[in-house]
RNA sequence: GGCCAGGUGGCAGAGUGGUCAUGCAGCGGACUGCAAAUCCGCGUACGCCGGUUCGAUUCCGACCCUGGCCUCCA
């Protein structure tokens, strides 16, 4: 029998993978996105595939953002890659707050002008997200150079009657959007009735939200037709996103905590000063990461910083973490969560480094990995077919004989497909070698090499160039038959937190895991 | 209280109406001077109680538990 899960069809199915690239047929890319809006997975068209437009909530730079603030632009840099290989016209916004309550509070606190604070923050942003191996997006609009456009957005919607000036203030009137709490699932009634807050008494209804607020003269401000003042958080985004992606947008992103009230609002902005049906054609909402049973956030206490995280573990496994699990669900963060991505990406860069003898380049990824990132960004299952596609290439290496062509063009497929994979996901880019040597300092100190071995404690990072002296002086004993000589050497090596293995063409070795 | 997600093997985490996730850890074997790495093999997992069904972890209902939003938040 033949059927789907016959192993005799698995492995019809796993030998095409390995195909020569131009005997794989191009198919039309089947992309499902799950959309918050409509709560069900949809297939995705981009309403204009010469310009798809993608826009995900960006960090408010008032201080060091923490590993959950990293897994919306981590999961939707995949998306992007996705995207951009169907699409290469796409257009992917995310966005830089830079002015805020809680950065003017920053700057007060440490004394310092209010740009600096924004500014400082932001470069560590890009940083830490390019460690990430985050892209940068197509366009990072700063909340601070689109003033104006903001504060035409709040003319507009007084003048269609959709927002009010009050004291200073100009609020949206969510009593004339109809649609208001469609995506988070409320009834403006209930929004209206059931406000737990303290209700500022120049608002009309409870559920309004400000859109301009006055600034006194110690704050950052701009003048406007209701004084010097300066924007709300949610008119921001829908005023960069206008900006930059137009008055309807294909994609919008963001965390499952900003449905309500942030996307909420910027829907009610966005299509009542559009005068839209729509805003975004499709809502994608990461779930948040947790700790110790709780979501990950400075309110709560339990955060891991990113740029602390970023020096002390590889930046990829912190990656491969984050994707570890799918993008909806919760994931609890871990100390564990990380040493298993390590051990994980150790495994798969030694396969790679086995077959550092072909010159493959980044190829087509295995068709079951393409489609679990199609299938609504499954990556889990994508890492699955990742680690199925390193196991099959360790097994053909391990029965290959490596005088035969058509096994070697075999195996050099594999590696092709394995770094295609990885380079959908931005995992597996790197040199083998310096994934395995990380934190060893390459450069020579001359000195650290006759250090003796007492005052080699002295020595926290040993060279690269010291290790291999003593791999040697190993292999010295090792080949007198001097095993006790030689182990102490392993041991010794050992303390430096240096791994090694003996193989046939002789010792490599490895940064240990901490 | 309202709205919304979940509860899967030692751990992490997919998925499915009827033999497969995958990873980490563990155990046994091969290989090795010994290790390591690698390969081979192993473990009767689906919160609880009913129902539908030839068959349910998967569908339906009740219950218990956990998390998220309702306030700033990725």
């Amino acid at each position: 029998m033949l059927n789907r899960r016959s192993s005799r069809w698995r492995n019809l199915i796993k030998s095409l993978d390995y195909l020569p690239l131009n005997a794989i047929p191009a198919e039309p890319m089947a992309l499902r996105l799950y959309n918050s809006l409509t709560r069900r997975v949809e297939s995705f068209a981009p309403a204009d595939p010469k310009r798809v437009t993608m826009y995900l909530c960006g960090p408010t730079v008032y201080s060091y953002v923490h590993i959950g603030n990293a897994r919306g632009p981590v999961v939707f840099d995949v998306l992007a890659r996705l995207l951009r290989r169907e699409y290469p016209e796409l257009v992917y916004a995310r966005n830089i707050t830079d002015v805020d309550d809680k950065i003017n509070a920053a700057a007060q606190e440490a004394g310092v002008p209010i740009a600096s604070v924004a500014e400082k923050y932001a470069a560590v942003y890009r940083e830490d997200m390019a460690k990430l191996g985050v892209a940068p997006p197509d366009v990072e609009p700063l909340a601070t150079q689109h003033i104006a456009a903001i504060v035409e957005m709040c003319e507009s919607l007084i003048t269609s009657g959709h927002a009010y000036a009050a004291d200073g203030h100009v609020l949206f009137d969510v009593a004339k959007f109809a649609d208001y709490g469609k995506l988070s699932g409320r009834s403006t009634d209930e929004l209206i009735a059931g406000a737990r807050i303290e209700v500022a008494p120049y608002k009309k209804n409870p559920a309004d939200f400000v859109l301009w607020k006055p600034s006194t003269p110690d704050l950052p401000g701009w003048d406007s037709p209701w004084g010097r003042g300066r924007p709300g958080w949610h008119i921001e985004c829908s005023a960069m996103a206008a900006a930059h992606l137009g008055d309807v947008i294909d994609i919008h992103a963001g965390g499952v905590d900003l449905v309500f009230p942030h996307h909420e609002n910027e829907i009610a902005q966005s299509r009542c000063a559009h005068g839209t049906q729509t805003f975004a054609r499709f809502w994608l909402h990461n779930g948040m990461l947790t700790f110790g049973g709780a979501k990950m956030s400075k309110s709560v206490g339990n955060v891991k910083q990113l740029h602390a995280l970023l020096q002390q573990y590889p930046p990829e496994a912190l990656r491969y973490a984050l994707l570890s699990a799918h993008y909806r669900q919760p994931l609890d963060w871990s100390e564990a969560l990380i040493e298993q991505s390590i051990a994980t990406l150790d495994r798969l860069y030694g396969t790679l480094r086995d077959l550092a003898q072909f010159d493959s380049k980044p190829g087509i990824a295995s068709a079951d990995f393409e489609s679990a990132l199609e299938d609504d960004l499954n990556t889990p299952v994508a890492l699955a077919a990742l680690n199925n596609l390193a196991k099959s290439a360790r097994q053909a290496l391990a029965a290959a004989d490596p005088a035969n062509k058509s096994v070697c063009a075999h195996l050099a497929n594999m590696k092709s497909a394995l770094l295609g994979c990885g380079a959908m996901i931005g995992l597996l880019q790197q040199d083998p070698e310096s994934w395995f040597k990380r934190s060893v300092v390459v450069h020579l100190e001359p000195e650290a090499v006759h250090f003796s071995g007492a005052a080699l404690k002295v020595v926290t990072q040993p060279s690269s160039e010291f290790i291999d002296a003593l791999i040697a002086k190993r292999s010295e004993a090792r080949a007198a038959r001097d095993f006790k000589r030689a182990d102490a050497i392993r041991d010794e090596l050992a303390a430096m937190g240096i791994a090694i293995e003996d193989g046939p063409q002789g010792t490599r070795w490895k940064v240990a895991e901490r």
